[in-house]
DNA sequence: ATAGCTATGTGTCAAAAGTACACTTTGCGA
DNA sequence: TCGCAAAGTGTACTTTTGACACATAGCTAT
């Protein structure tokens, strides 16, 4: 038995959620927006999330919020990490926002953040208790987020980077049949720079990670595109053997 | 308002820490023994750590432990991430030990595990409320760990793998003046394979990393090498240019 | 029908990086 | 002085990267 002369953390918990969708043109952040902002201007937007619940494990959480507020299922999910700030949520604009939507807004907050990966297509808005209105805001448009969330987000972003870098886990923001050069495109929106478009397809066919399908865009204004889908076995091959580089 | 009909959870918060060190030789892992081992066997060795206090950040929560434990300060430490399986303490072996040094042995507890690399000659036992006996393994015997502390040590590990491809964080694992040979073997040691001696020689001299002395080993009873030092200014330039792969 | 527009799709060459591989050197100790 | 053990060093080959420009297909507007 040991004597503790300071007191234990007892906090809440919650899981915090930055997903990313694109709509073949950029990358996109779903968030909430403030309901009362008649007080205060600025800070009205915040990355989607919840308390967790007795008995519920975090990834459990992150994905019952995902299901809740977009309906989707079985969705990549990958935890971004802690962040229990003893101030994370004491700025005057962001306690005001609380006091209106939890019971204890005082209370001290851990959260667990995670970001995941959707296709913008399936995606069905869908109100819910935490999130009574969302928008998809580019990531270039997002201003500064209430609480800690631009902080979260840029350490999603930053996971999201590297972590593309060594899998090719994009495929999760397309549709299943997807052009080249909107594959190109998602891989410049997240890396935030050029990329040499015959170099890229050479790579990506290089690892046969895409197959091209028999099937063309239709209705075009300019050469049709042919239409590619991701290959799984390939890429489930690749990270077997410890795949560690895109090289781009 | 809203109403919710489910509990949110109320939990402990735990810091734990997956403190690496280099001997030289081979990379160990610092881990804590159970005090009464008297009614069961195995499962007798956990990786240090604490509840976390009021008003502490969770990074400094993690310092503290660290330093109360090694004396050390100012250590490179990084997130694991977090961990909130609720059985996650629940195995039966588990819960004796718990009772033996818990209050409410039965709580829910979330753990926020770090990582962190010592030098280990820097290091200076201490006892401390959470670890009466403490003791270095070396990571290939490391047996099965208690509550889900193996799990935490093997992300720890894939993230310092990881890590140490893209930025060279090995050298908070030696001293001051080392030989090539030691960080060779550290290199080795971390990654799990073996690696070309002059090609390694070669890359960390071409980025500069390391800087000759003007000063040799003694007392060995073979040609003594000279001693090298981490050259940081070069290290900085690096990291800020976004040096992102070091290929081997 | 045809001219123009727009995005698709394709190849080469030079530079850089990675990989594989073996022998000489130095200082100590027997 | 001989042997030992680890230090230290170079080259040839292969693979990967990075830079770069023009013909093509289908639609649209006249």
């Amino acid at each position: 038995m040991q004597q503790k002369n300071k007191h234990e953390l007892n906090p809440r918990v919650s899981a915090d959620i930055v997903i990313f969708g694109f709509d073949f043109n950029q990358l996109k952040v779903l968030l909430i927006e403030r309901e009362n902002l008649d007080a205060t201007e600025g800070m009205s937007q915040a990355l989607p999330g919840d308390l967790i619940y007795e008995n519920e494990d975090l990834y459990m959480a992150a994905s019952r919020i995902l299901n809740e507020l977009t309906g989707l299922t079985d969705i990549y999910l990958e935890q971004v990490g802690a962040f229990g700030d003893p101030n994370r949520l004491n700025k005057e604009q962001d306690k005001l926002w609380l006091k209106s939507v939890r019971q204890q807004p005082d209370e001290r907050v851990i959260t667990v953040a995670y970001y995941s990966l959707v296709n913008l297509n399936d995606y069905v808005p869908q109100a819910s208790s935490f999130a009574k209105s969302t928008v998809w805001v580019p990531l270039d448009e997002i201003a500064e987020l209430a609480f800690d969330h631009s902080k979260i987000l840029s350490k999603a972003l930053h996971k999201l980077k590297e972590k593309i870098m060594m899998q090719p886990i994009g495929f999760n923001l397309l549709p299943e049949k997807f052009t080249f050069s909107q594959l190109h495109k998602l891989y410049e929106s997240i890396l935030g720079r050029e990329l040499d478009k015959r170099n890229f397809r050479r790579k990506m066919l290089k690892l046969k990670l895409v197959e091209s399908l028999d099937e063309k865009q239709e209705g075009v204004p300019h050469k049709p595109s042919r239409y590619f889908k991701f290959n799984e076995e390939n890429y489930n091959r690749l990270i077997e053997n410890g795949y560690d580089n895109f090289g781009f």
